[in-house]
DNA sequence: TAATTTAGCTAAAGCGGTTTAGTTGAATTA
DNA sequence: TAATTCAACTAAACCGCTTTAGCTAAATTA
């Protein structure tokens, strides 16, 4: 079996109470009796039990991150920014993916805070206003948590870029090539981020005189499949087409692009398509794409360390919201509009 | 403050212990006072700590997961495996990363070890043999592990693919194509997989009659930027070049086609190549990659999956060694040997 | 009817730590 | 020299659960 501190105190000669003076560092021990159960500790190998440690401190040294899906390379960024600074500052993360599921979502909050991590990062799917009611549950609980994107008015610690004005900026750079035929594809509607682009798009339009067409506006899961089979239903129809698509993120627009090149439609030659995201991938695709560079690492680890500053300050309630900035990469996948017909 | 088990009781008017009992599920109280134990915890939206729990019942409900780097593809695939098997199954899992130093990796076992997780899932770097000691004392102390990979000469839980099979196929199937001058860009080379992977290689030219050229191989980090390095390097002598070559992973493949293409050196014409792991990115790469398919998914599902059937069996060591099957995809980045220079 | 099970319940010990309050003897101060 | 402070140390309570052992009253058996 493992040690326990009252064997290491039974070993030393001395009480439980002078192993844990040692174990944390503080004073009320001679040096001669430190020495003698540092010692003893390194002898047996002695590691305290955390659980133990967690219960007596009531602080468990470990975050919960809740992230939409582990298998999507912009949230991988995300969660390495996001170990990387709490293994560096000690804490543990425990897993969470809520898989476009609010029902997941609300499950694993509760799961996690029963397994009482100090504090919880959330990529919140709110795809209904009164399925996040347990967000705002903890807020008024005032339990330490960061929100990678926002709850409506309600202040948070938040970390994010601006996103109605990233996809202002990816849409009137189309509108700059002299495209005036957007389309949107997309991501879940009613996530915070689907709205923030979907608004973005829409006011580029707008401020640049040119009318939404709701057919133009599909919306779309955010994968490749689904971007492939949108590009493909879109596209079989030979009317009124789009010259240019701003998609939800990189996947979308990889999807897309290979239903288009399987279709013979040359892109960008006769359909631009601008990403979100700049997944590491974006460069190295068939027709390197242009998109706007989300710093997703920097994200993860902003938000870890706001999170940990949080619960450093514990019942204070900081409200911080950082904005990181974002960048349109420009590559291969828009060209100006051509006339040609 | 969040309820206790003792609130629960006063305010029903039982002991703790009789809460304890509706709390697990066992038989012990009467319908009556389950039912009122039931109600209350309902009413005042009790949950258990689960920290106490863990201490109490010296199980956390919680497993380990270590992979090589959070950031790559084939490593997000196996996470979700586990995830999801994880959560199905009731544990949660924390998340570990040694990001390809030995140093690191011990450090992340013991830190896991301390939070008490009940098993432990690696994927090994095993650089050194004296650097996995600490993988060798788990399995001495019995401890519930399953390795995705192996430890020589230690029988343990093991989940993984025949990479010495896979990588003899890979390369086979450029000899098939009349390929001998067939150059290996190799993954870490004391790394468990870049071992096997690399004898493949050399057992199939060496089946072939083919000599090995060890300026042929070249050990490489698994990372894109590392393939596009080394394939710059590789071919800016313009001697003695090989015709095709076998890349330790399908992030290293595309960056040497990157670099290749660069260097306006046709793929597949002048030069094929070959990956592994068939990242979801392969397809819709530039030139599609012929790969090599690593069911990660799957790894990830059978080794959650046997990790808690071990931690379940306990004390018994099942030792069981889950080999899943690879298949090699075609697609448009090897092509047959053309004599013509 | 008496003896024995059994069902329902709970007090108390234990999991492995931290922390508080208290004791002792040596060092300071007045 | 007596009174006071202080350093070193520890016993005991506590964190929030589970589990064991024991008690009582009702049900079963002989």
């Amino acid at each position: 079996m493992r040690m326990t501190i009252s064997d290491i105190a039974k070993l030393a000669n001395v009480s439980k109470s002078a192993v844990s003076i040692v174990l944390n560092k503080k004073k009320g021990v001679s040096d001669k009796t430190r020495a003698k159960v540092l010692e003893t500790i390194k002898r047996y190998n002695y590691n305290p039990n955390h659980i133990a440690q967690s219960l007596a401190a009531k602080e468990t040294k470990s975050i919960g991150l809740i992230i939409k899906e582990i298998d999507n390379p912009y949230f991988a960024k995300v969660m390495k920014g996001v170990y990387d600074t709490c293994s560096q500052l000690g804490y543990t993360v425990l897993l969470g993916s809520s898989e476009l599921s609010d029902e997941k979502e609300s499950e694993i909050i509760n799961a996690l805070m029963n397994k009482r991590v100090d504090g919880l990062l959330i990529s919140p799917l709110q795809s209904e206003e009164s399925n996040y009611t347990y967000l705002i549950n903890l807020l008024n609980d005032n339990y330490p948590l960061v929100i990678l994107g926002e709850v409506k008015n309600y202040p948070t610690n938040i970390v994010d870029i601006d996103n109605f004005q990233a996809a202002y900026d990816a849409v009137s750079y189309l509108i700059g090539l002299g495209h005036s035929k957007i389309a949107h594809f997309a991501g879940p509607i009613h996530s915070g981020h689907g709205q923030k682009r979907l608004e973005g798009y829409k006011q580029a339009l707008i401020d640049n005189n040119i009318a939404i067409n709701n057919n133009y506006i599909l919306s779309v899961e955010p994968y490749t499949s689904y971007g492939y089979t949108a590009g493909m239903e879109l596209f079989s129809k030979k009317e009124n087409l789009p010259s240019a698509i701003f998609c939800y993120n990189d996947l979308v627009a990889i999807g897309l692009i290979n239903a288009l090149t399987e279709l013979k439609i040359q892109v960008p030659g006769k359909i631009s398509v601008i990403g979100f995201d700049n997944i590491d991938f974006s460069k190295y695709v068939k027709i390197p794409l242009t998109t706007i560079q989300m710093p997703a690492y920097e994200i993860g680890k902003a938000s870890a360390d706001l999170l940990i500053k949080q619960i450093a300050s514990s019942s204070a309630p900081l409200n911080k919201r950082i904005i990181l900035e974002h960048k349109l990469i420009e590559r291969n996948s828009c060209a100006p509009y051509k006339k040609v017909k």
